[in-house]
DNA sequence: GGACTCTTGGTTTTT
DNA sequence: CCAAGAGTCC
């Protein structure tokens, strides 16, 4: 077997590939065969006589673990399944399997970002707080960080000083206790729970490093803290860690993700071997030089080259638009151009900065006829007639999951309102008994009305009739509640019956092909899942979808889209220089998905929450080493020819002249970019902040 | 109890 | 601009 495939590697990919025991660090640039090299991996560690079944793989989506579960089978013919999944599905098989020790129970549900909303706004209500004060979405975050950091609520309580970390504690205390009352687990607490079961227990770290033998890690650079501990502690069994990544590549630090685990990967493992894959087979000359132009911007980087090997290709397109409509129909009528000289849809890919930008794409697609798909972040499973049906699910298999229970309770219309509710809860947290069971006790509340009672009883023999079959496939399960619940009726448009039906086909599709199906183990796998796992790349369509998600993937053309001031960089990302470096990352990873053409634009006006603003070109542009003004001419886009106004202003806004700007007040000139009547001038305000802008509308005064 | 309107506030990226 | 929540009316 070993000749079957050795030779379709370079010598430093053999090297990765065939490296036996002892840690591995594979610095991967873009493009590299990084995914391959570890499929080659599992398939060589299997050919050297180890078992499968001692071989974990943790990539960083479900989508890369499907497919890589899909490659191996092909390499190692059908042969018993390594362990591959990212991180996350992991540790719900681990925690269910060790639920004692970890101190939870196994029937927990995962509560996914709506959940967790709810919840942490009831934890500021317990603590008597303002969610003005304290907003949900800034407390959530700092509660996840903590998590990913595994700070528990009792080492947060002890070490909170200040006024606000004591807040902080009070409330992430009470909203842990609000989840593990519904027997919740978020997705933070996957992890850290984890971490702390293989910390404190030394059996369990031994059998599973006796279990694992062989832990292999895609996307180091992304790994947050949590995670870091949990793949150290497997390891540290037996040292047989390989991990793999770019740190040029790392785009998750606001979400808890520590680039210092990969760069400090060799001081973890002294005896280390580290492996450079720095041939792009990927894209083209063009693509390359220009990206590594950008990200050689960025000063906190270990240095990496990436070497070509493709023939040059077509020069890098950069289109300036009026609008964000113009942009959406330039970028169409580019994609017609590619289509007619005999391309596919499926070869081609929309890139943007936030979600939002993808609606103006879509309309001026629909309207011309090109067929997209949009890769989304979590939207299939949010959708109402989804989480009701799946809230059916739940509360069968724990019925302490009031979240649930309260969304069900009178969808449909059953006449159980929110009077009855406040009743049943008050009742509940007398007796300290869960939502369900006080249902089930209903009779004993004496002040509701007979009629009610009666109404809470046809709805618990409801869910009672639906319990005997959990045990059973989902799917038939899934489509019984639909109908006998009454969620059925209430569908009103075809849309909601589609969703219903795709949803009760994925679960007969997980019947089928699990590997121990069980209701329970559904529920826990649909949470970890996202839309972003569900890109299908048989259909032909254009694919759009954000640069987070196009991590990993690769397209014949690209086009990424909003290169903005504000949007890329993101201007809550402006305040601080590594923010900004994050950013540019983001601007490196969407580039080099690349294979031959890369098709760059922004506009000029862009409508933000219903406002039209004017908006400058993104000073990543100019960092791309590329004449913007000649490539824009070229394409035959909006830049203007007539430039010889503005000209005679240009020798004013050298670099170090002190400028005044109505809002931002003054400060100096750092760069002048000449573009004729669309001149940038780039000045850093003494506030602190740097901003490009645009010369003819800045209004800059000279001081 | 439920449907409707009005107001307010929030706006990045996702396992 | 949009979504969520409060408030209002039947």
């Amino acid at each position: 077997m070993k000749s079957d495939f050795s030779n379709q590697l370079t010598p430093s990919q053999r090297q990765a590939v065939f490296h036996g025991e002892g840690p591995l660090l594979v610095i991967a640039g873009p493009g590299s065969g990084k995914t391959r090299v570890i499929t080659y991996r599992i398939a060589a560690l299997v050919d050297a006589g180890i078992s499968p079944h001692n071989i974990c793989a943790i990539t960083f989506t479900n989508k890369a673990a499907e497919e890589m579960r899909l490659r191996c089978a092909g390499l190692l013919g059908f042969s018993a399944p390594s362990r591959i999944s990212t991180f996350h599905s992991l540790c719900v098989r681990i925690l269910r399997q060790y639920s004692e020790q970890a101190k939870v129970n196994s029937n927990f549900t995962i509560f996914d970002a709506a959940d967790q909303a709810k919840c942490i706004k009831q934890a500021i209500n317990v603590c008597e707080l303002d969610t003005t004060n304290f907003s949900p979405s800034r407390m959530l975050e700092a509660v996840s960080s903590l998590k990913n950091r595994l700070v528990n609520t009792d080492l947060m309580e002890q070490k909170a000083s200040d006024f606000f970390s004591k807040v902080l504690a009070k409330i992430y205390t009470s909203y842990q206790n609000i989840l593990s009352q519904a027997n919740a687990l978020d997705f933070d607490d996957l992890l850290m729970n984890t971490a702390f079961l293989l910390r404190d227990n030394p059996d369990v770290r031994t059998e599973l490093g006796n279990r694992f033998k062989f832990l292999l890690i895609d996307e180091y650079q992304d790994t947050n803290h949590a995670q870091y501990q949990i793949a150290k502690q497997i390891a540290s069994i037996h040292n047989n860690i390989c991990a793999t990544g770019d740190p040029d590549q790392s785009i998750y630090r606001w979400r808890g993700a520590d680039i210092r685990n990969i760069l400090a990967f060799e001081k973890d493992w002294p005896n280390a071997t580290v492996v450079k894959l720095e041939e792009n087979f990927r894209s083209t000359p063009n693509i390359l030089t220009a990206a590594d132009k950008l990200i050689s911007n960025n000063s906190s980087r270990k240095l990496k080259v990436l070497i070509p090997t493709r023939p040059s290709g077509s020069d890098i397109s950069i289109s300036c638009c009026d609008s964000e409509q113009d942009e959406a129909a330039i970028v169409a009528s580019q994609i017609k151009q590619l289509i007619d000289s005999g391309l596919s849809y499926r070869d081609i890919a929309v890139f943007y900065r936030i979600n939002s930008a993808s609606r103006v794409l879509e309309e001026v697609f629909i309207r011309n006829k090109i067929p997209y798909q949009i890769v989304r972040g979590v939207e299939f499973y949010s959708r109402r007639e989804i989480r009701d049906l799946l809230a059916y699910l739940k509360i069968l298999v724990n019925p302490a999951d009031s979240l649930a229970l309260l969304r069900i309770i009178n969808t449909p219309a059953r006449g159980i309102g929110k009077t009855t509710i406040d009743k049943i809860q008050s009742f509940a947290s007398a007796h300290k008994i869960s939502l369900y069971e006080a249902l089930k006790l209903s009779d004993k509340i004496d002040s509701l009305s007979a009629g009610t009672k009666a109404k809470i009883k046809v709805f618990v023999t409801l869910l009672e009739s639906f319990k005997k079959d959990i045990n059973g496939p989902v799917a038939p399960l899934a489509d019984r509640i639909f109908k006998d619940s009454g969620l059925a009726v209430d569908i009103k448009d075809s849309d909601e019956l589609d969703n219903i039906t795709e949803l009760i086909s994925a679960a007969a599709a997980y019947d089928q092909n699990a590997e121990n199906p069980s209701l329970l183990d559904y529920l826990q796998q649909i949470s970890l899942y996202t839309d972003a796992d569900s890109y299908d790349a048989s259909g032909d369509r254009v694919a759009l979808m954000t640069l987070h998600c196009a991590k990993g993937l690769e397209f014949e053309n690209v086009f990424i889209v909003g290169l903005e001031d504000g949007i890329l960089p993101h201007e809550r990302t402006a305040q601080e220089d590594d923010q900004i470096e994050e950013e540019r990352r983001l601007f490196f990873v969407g580039m080099t998905r690349a294979k031959s053409r890369l098709f760059i634009s922004f506009a000029q006006y862009r409508t933000i929450r219903g406002q039209l603003l004017r908006s400058i070109p993104s000073p990543f542009l100019y960092e791309l080493g590329i004449d913007l003004l000649q490539t824009s001419r070229s394409e035959g886009l909006s830049f203007q020819d007539d430039d010889s106004i503005e000209k005679s202003i240009m020798p004013l806004f050298v670099p170090g002249q002190k400028v005044k700007h109505k809002t931002f007040g003054s400060g100096k000139v750092i760069e002048f970019v000449d573009m004729g009547e669309n001149s940038i001038v780039v000045v850093k305000f003494n506030s602190g902040q740097t901003k490009s802008l645009m010369l003819k509308y800045a209004n800059l005064s000279i001081i």
